[in-house]
DNA sequence: ATTTAAAATTAAAATGGTTATAATTATCTA
DNA sequence: TAGATAATTATAACCATTTTAATTTTAAAT
């Protein structure tokens, strides 16, 4: 597990305080926050940080592949884990759980067959998650 | 095959020329167009529609399941193709193919694994085309 | 065919998330 | 610590999408 100083410099990124808050921010809470929700969880560390920071923060570490960005309806929402994952969307309460994913191999080989060469997935399965199910009693 | 009249009846729509025109462009191209290209198109047959008109209709059969919408990178893209399918996305030439997906029961027992009921899922591959790869020798 | 009520469309303005701008401040390297 | 570069900030601008209110069209009944 490399520090964020490592990870900077290996990026070429300056070590500067938003930076640190956000990337601190996202790799800690596996919540697939929105903009808004990473803005509002630092702001309580940097009390002056703008909007246009997060934005800037948040696109730069997507450049570098330090962050996946994904929609859920039209929602945008940002995600720190870049290990290949998949994600289960519930569609009552709108959580997002992280799966692992055993069928790479596959894909890739459907899609070689095709003629393509795969870079990345993204799989979503939409359903309805065990607590909504129990709770839909009524 | 049913024709629109019988399928609007269905939706309990009422048979207006956009949503005729923009039906029929949808079901007949398979590109999966952003909400302008919709608009452009089926302006050659109605010179006067309106964008609020294309989002509205376009909206209205979402919502109705006659189409499906999702992002490729920000831009938003509609699919007339409402049968469970995954999509190719070209990573140069941004073309989007549909393929078909023989994956569905795996998912579906996965997620029954860990408590969840499959409603739909949304698998994207990115990747390289057959035809940029070619044309990618310099 | 007319009439009427409900629904859909239109043009225009408003909205909201995201990005661009220009000035200020912080970071890095020497 | 100084200077050059890069990042941040506040604000304005942007642009896709939605809302609004007036007008037009549709469907059903006469």
């Amino acid at each position: 597990m490399e520090n964020i100083e490592t990870i900077f410099k290996e990026k070429h990124l300056n070590l500067t305080k938003p930076r640190i808050e956000i990337y601190k921010f996202i790799k800690a809470h596996p919540i697939h926050p929105t903009a808004e929700t990473v803005y509002r969880a630092v702001q309580k560390k940097l009390p002056n940080i703008s909007f246009a920071t997060v934005y800037n923060v948040l696109n730069k570490f997507i450049e570098l592949g330090l962050v996946k960005e994904f929609n859920i309806g039209k929602e945008t929402r940002f995600d720190g884990n870049t290990v290949p994952h998949i994600h289960f969307v519930c569609l009552k309460c709108g959580k997002v759980e992280d799966a692992d994913f055993s069928g790479y191999d596959k894909i890739s080989e459907a899609a070689q067959k095709r003629g393509w060469d795969v870079k990345e997935f993204s799989l979503f399965i939409y359903g309805i998650c065990p607590q909504c199910k129990k709770s839909s009693n009524h």
